[in-house]
DNA sequence: CCATTCACTTGTATTATGCAAGCCATCCTG
DNA sequence: CAGGATGGCTTGCATAATACAAGTGAATGG
């Protein structure tokens, strides 16, 4: 290890430390972990806005993973939780301005995820 | 010991489970966790290609992850891993096709946390 | 030789994740 | 308006991932 700084470690904007001034591990450390970036393309690409239609997320995420992410999410301004009007039961978790401008990375992603798939080649055996 | 692939389902795509056919999900199966792309930024933006090299990451990266890391993105294909012929000690971690593929993504990951790390201000108090 | 470099491995502590269950406020039904 | 269903969490606990320190063994360099 040779990341320590000298002093002041940078901070986030919601006053949490940085592990160094990369832009991509500035990135990561909002979205770098398993789950985030599925619950942004839910929540991007395919509108899904409220916790029960995240929770039935295809991969299967838990509540208090799920409840957890939205928090971290919504502190960092990626989305806004607003009551429903029409059964205030519920939420409704708005994407920001934030989270809509990494639509075209996560279209990368796809792409890239797409390609490689196809080129991958099941083990035989 | 956290090389044993046999208890964990962590699942990708060399023959292991798959969490969903969301290409995003599997892309994320490859590098969606704390480290694999910031290693994958070091070998593809910086041209850092030997295991000492990459371990002098800003972020400070352990030596088991970092070794954990390198096997996994071998046996995935997105690098391989070859003897230095000057010093029969070292091995070159060079990127295949598929990892270089992935640079458009990382620009675009780039991009996205150099403009809202810009756009975040620090709380006051 | 013999210390040093290099690429790991191993052991253990800490943190994150996964799963089931529980909780509480708001509907909905009768 | 009681009693149950629904929605959005929280809590407890087991397991997996990560961090940190230390150790191993094969080159290399002097």
């Amino acid at each position: 290890m040779q990341a320590k700084k000298s002093a002041t470690p940078p901070s986030t904007a919601s006053g949490e430390s940085r592990r160094s001034s990369c832009p991509i591990s500035f990135a990561l450390e909002i979205f770098g972990d398993r789950w985030t970036l599925l619950v942004l393309r839910d929540l991007l690409l395919k509108s899904r806005t409220r916790f029960r239609e995240l929770l039935a997320c295809e991969e299967g995420i838990a509540t208090n993973i799920l409840a957890d992410r939205l928090k971290r999410l919504e502190r960092r301004g990626l989305i806004r939780k607003e009551r429903d009007r029409e059964d205030s039961r519920q939420f409704v978790y708005q994407p920001t301005e934030r989270a809509v401008s990494l639509v075209p990375m996560l279209l990368e992603m796809a792409t890239w995820g797409a390609r490689t798939n196809a080129g991958m080649h099941v083990k035989p055996g």
